[in-house]
DNA sequence: GATTTTTTATACCAATCGGTATATTTTTGC
DNA sequence: GCAAAAATATACCGATTGGTATAAAAAATC
């Protein structure tokens, strides 16, 4: 068993994930958390050296909790169209998962609002990204390779696209609060997925 | 020739443009508007009641400024085709655009900072992200009724793929700083556009 | 179960927040 | 150019910001 520390830590890292996701790390204030969280803030800068180290943890908890499931559904599959599939499969389900347990996707509003107010978590955040989109690519590449794909693929463009249009369905269903954007998008991916990139 | 207080307005207005398009609503202070100005509060507050006032003002002549050349090229077209393109052409000029003037889209950074912080700003969001999709769809309409477009098109959810595509574009080429992200998705939407809308 | 160590709550810090009253310029109408 | 009017600068307001001593409470060690 984790210490009561520990413990604590966790609960904080795990709390703040919706009140960030919601109202972002510059319109989130340590009061506003300690008072969602039911502590004070000595408990917070008791577990966290500062707001942006709090924030961090908590974003890459989130990350980590919402992108799990992506990567374990891809990995479920060894064929790189089924990889695809796994992705625009998992984003249908998406709207649904962040609305209920975080009322909002963490990585857009904190893409946002970090740009000019937080380098560090920025930067983290851009990290995040580009490793979704590449990724993405690896599997274009793969399903190159092994000819399930058409030869002459541009895999980083195509990457690019495939992960534009997940954030564009991403943003639109976030700010409209309609799920329906995102799941209409997935659909448009896998159309896209078998005419152009299919061999 | 208008008056001082008009000149002063119109100068707070689009002077602001670029601060609250880059450090958002929520992490722009009024004293910061007020120095990147070179002006002081009390003439902030004289020709503005608070800071939401503000902020509108500068966001509706923002929103004008940038979306005046699109409605003028979309115009100048007069079949449904040629509009649509003349839209992807536009966004291809976006990125520079708004980064040369701006540094950042303040329609995505208004977006996601005002929705939870500032519910008339972010109404106000909506209503130009609802109208801009609203245009697509007509577009498309026109070019169904016209005989352009294919007869079989549900335009409400092709407008959301396009304005979502769109919107993803830009996400991208402004987190990443990279324009590229956003003309390859116009690339993307030409094709989309010939092969799934035209007749 | 007493003691020590750690964790949390309270009270506070200077700085900044949005906003305002007032004094001082600067325009404006004549 | 002079008086009236309007706009801007200064100085301030209470509230809140991120952050920190310190005291009280709780957990870990023995």
């Amino acid at each position: 068993m984790p210490s009561k520390a520990e413990r604590t830590r966790q609960y904080i890292i795990e709390q703040a994930a919706p009140v960030l996701s919601r109202t972002g790390y510059v319109g989130t204030s340590m009061a506003d958390l300690a008072k969602a969280l039911g502590l004070t803030k000595g408990a917070l800068y008791g577990n966290f050296k500062d707001k942006e180290d709090l924030a961090m943890a908590s974003f890459n908890y989130t990350i980590r909790r919402v992108m799990a499931p992506l990567n374990q559904a891809v990995e479920l599959e060894k064929d790189a169209l089924p990889k695809l599939s796994a992705i625009t499969n998992y984003y249908r389900t998406y709207y649904k998962k962040i609305m209920v347990g975080l009322g909002g996707c963490m990585l857009l509003s904190v893409t946002v609002d970090s740009q000019y107010h937080n380098p560090r978590l920025f930067a983290r955040v851009m990290d995040v990204a580009a490793k979704l989109k590449q990724g993405i690519q690896n599997i274009l590449e793969a399903g190159v390779a092994s000819g399930e794909f058409k030869a002459d693929l541009d895999c980083p463009r195509l990457a690019g696209r495939i992960y534009g249009q997940i954030q564009g369905g991403i943003l639109l269903s976030a700010s409209f609060q309609e799920g329906s954007y995102l799941t209409d998008m997935m659909d448009h991916l896998d159309d896209m997925i078998e005419r152009e990139i299919v061999a």
